[in-house]
DNA sequence: CGATATTAATACGAATTTCGTATTGTTCAA
DNA sequence: TTGAACAATACGAAATTCGTATTAATATCG
């Protein structure tokens, strides 16, 4: 009862395909100097999220083995974006820190999504924007 | 002029974190026997829907080195989901089509995504079904 | 207290993937 | 006919991910 339609479905699955290429496209074309590769990436946005973090709260969080998470961690930490540091009271883990230069390819690449969000708003008419926010936002935080 | 406001772009963007891996970890959690990567599951639902497309086409599409296609399509061959073929008249070309085991990976592929926007969509009240599907499409298919 | 298990991270190597360069074979144009 | 342009492939280098084994620190419990 009040499931949504085939066609509905078929609709938005449909939508979302060119949507997403559309976005992954922009993104592309944006691909700066410091370009990361999308785990580095994320990596980083999470430490600058979470600073003090452990190597193992990132791998889980965005579920990657810690092997793989050490190698980003160390990419990063040789481009001097993160630093390791060795929390005292806890000396077998270690608490990662965003630098100087890595919170500026973090804001950077904030503001890559930010453009493509804002150039998503600017396709819809001012009455339509909030609601399109809206009804984002009810999907990404809607319990179950 | 009518421009969207910071907070509207800081919402969409912050919106579409949460929404992103949402989608992203149901995703995971449907990856099936018949797993592909990313690469060659595009691959695939390009040449089920251009039957007999080369791979020139596919990499142009996909923003990949043809050599990377040419993998890619080794790959998908050697699990008998797709067939290269010389299409008479251009012997230099070749002619992707799907298999039957193709088709099916690939329909089941689409079943995934369906069961993610079915997922979506079950979220939203009845009555703000359409609204979320018209928005997408407008975004998706706008011209600029 | 001491032995053992658990935890956090790393070292190392295998497998996969992507891509650049060079090459093969084909088609087109002058 | 010869040379340029084109479609695809062969090959090797670089990067990434992950599993297994290892190191070191902390927790547990007899």
């Amino acid at each position: 009862m009040d499931e949504p339609t085939q066609q509905q479905i078929e609709e938005l699955t449909s939508a979302f395909e060119r949507f997403a290429r559309r976005f992954k496209v922009a993104e592309a074309a944006a691909a700066a100097d410091n370009a990361l590769n999308a785990l580095d990436a994320q990596t980083l946005l999470f430490v600058q999220a979470n600073a003090g973090c452990g190597l193992g709260d990132v791998a889980r969080y965005l579920n990657v083995a810690t092997t793989t998470m050490s190698s980003a961690v160390d990419r990063l930490v040789r481009k001097a974006m993160i630093e390791r540091r060795r929390p005292e009271g806890n000396r077998r883990a270690v608490a990662l820190t965003i630098t100087e230069k890595g919170r500026y390819v973090a804001e950077e690449q904030k503001a890559g999504y930010r453009n493509a969000c804002l150039a998503m708003l600017r396709l819809l008419e001012p009455s339509e924007r909030a609601e399109m926010i809206r009804l984002t936002e009810k999907i990404a935080d809607s319990e179950s």
